[in-house]
DNA sequence: CGATAGCTTGAGCCCTATCAACAGCTGTGG
DNA sequence: CCACAGCTGTTGATAGGGCTCAAGCTATCG
């Protein structure tokens, strides 16, 4: 699994959202970074701790997670290649989550005085940075309606309706299938669901004939059936192909299916 | 309700989170604004729709709503005076959500094309409204952990507690006691449960002496009963008061209190 | 070959949804 | 002035989705 450049893919997903000037690209690739491989399961930052960098995932997954209680966890974000996992650590003083690995990664550290003097007078870049935060909005807004609103089959269906069309447009999932090194309980508490629970959900998908589904990866069976079951649509991920992209190579129907949203069985 | 000038609550808010300099005031004060009465439960923006303009609040509330399958709706913010409630249509192109009124209201509308001029070459400006638009990402994150894994009574305890904090740093409710026209409904919306079982909430917020609660306001009669009971902390609103604030008179204490979230009977 | 982590399955129960009906209030129109 | 409709809040009964507890199973690894 080729890296590029560690800012390649950083790189794409900015111009993803907003088009950038050449010089605006530079200022990117001359960022300070420190890679670091980091292990499963490790906290990178810890929730509430204040940061002097930002987190750039180059390989593997991050999730961003919050502590409910004393024992209760919800993942309330996973980020994958090319993403910047702790944005709002840049202006807000303290990070409201905790960020850790989900299975193994590679992660490059640029410190924000690095980041604060490279937006300085590049305004596109900022625009296209601020984007990017946008976008993580959007997408918990769209959790938040998927878990207050629809039932533990369609979370898990949602979810992984959107980590596969984030993956393609990062060129990770060829055709549907990609592998993931999630557990069924990180599942459930991304999904806001029992561990237990979210294993029966799995096993239904899989009984549907929906998704193929072993610990080596997930192939989609049946996309617009998930799509349908998930009640996805991929608009809040703002994923215009940029003009320089090569051929995204969308799903075939990431549109509104908000039929059967809660079907009977 | 005196208004003051329309940009001073909006000035405030920022300032709350970022510095400005006189000129970023100025910049403010010079934006370009269409007041406009809206009346109850109207949708001000629709779920999709692009916009050339962002909207701030002036008097009473907004909430953000998605609609999900054919006739669930989750809320997944409200806007109180002084904030921008479509921030995110001025880099986006569609917005994820819809914006409507709670109760009738007053908002102002500012052109994009404005607020990209006020804002070129104004750093201290763009991070400020950044700031803003990161501050709201992470309230959409702490009601993501709130709906995922709180039971109904501390989901709504919870919202009580956000709307309280949020009004008195706008100065819009004096001693815990503050009125809003939502309808019950409006709660399970926002918090992912029925009507029905909001109401059986709301009663027993009341059984418990924790709230004064009719159709003319909310009356938190007991903040530290109620900040338990939601196993709230108001961290993630950022509310560090500003040089020039008056006093923000912060409830007593909205810290770390995860003690007993989902208690017994 | 144990050990640990993750997956699977079953049983019982509780929280919450759904359905249904009614009460209170407000605005409307005859 | 009263009848009526419509919205909001309230209450009861029933049912179902998902949680918890508990125990087996499987795979990977030192």
């Amino acid at each position: 699994m080729e890296i590029g450049r560690p800012y390649s893919r950083l790189l794409h997903r900015l111009e993803s959202c907003r088009p950038l000037l050449p010089e605006d690209r530079q200022r990117i690739a001359d960022l300070p970074l420190t890679v670091a491989n980091v292990g499963a399961g490790q906290d990178i930052v810890r929730q509430g701790d204040a940061s002097d960098r930002c987190t750039v995932v180059l390989n593997g997954f991050l999730c961003a997670h919050k502590r409910v209680g004393r024992v209760q966890r919800q993942i309330t974000a996973f980020f994958l290649p090319g993403d910047i996992a702790d944005l709002s650590s840049l202006y807000l003083p303290n990070l409201d989550y905790g960020l850790a690995t989900v299975g193994s990664a590679v992660v490059a550290f640029t410190p924000h005085t690095a980041l604060h003097a490279a937006l300085e007078r590049a305004p596109m870049l900022t625009e296209a940075l601020w984007c990017q935060s946008l976008v993580q909005a959007a997408t918990s807004r769209e959790w938040l309606a998927t878990i207050g609103r629809r039932d533990a089959l369609a979370r898990v269906a949602h979810l992984v309706c959107e980590i596969a069309v984030r993956l393609q447009a990062v060129g990770l999932a060829r055709d549907l299938r990609f592998s993931i090194p999630w557990t069924q309980t990180d599942i459930a508490d991304a999904c806001g669901i029992s561990n237990v629970h979210a294993n029966r959900v799995v096993q239904k998908l899989r009984r549907q004939g929906l998704v193929e589904w072993n610990t080596h990866g997930i192939s989609i069976l049946d996309w617009n059936g998930l799509v349908a079951a998930g009640g996805f649509s991929d608009d809040y991920l703002a994923l215009s192909s940029p003009s320089s992209g090569p051929s995204t190579a969308k799903p075939i129907a990431a549109r509104q299916h908000d039929v059967s949203q809660a079907a009977p069985a």
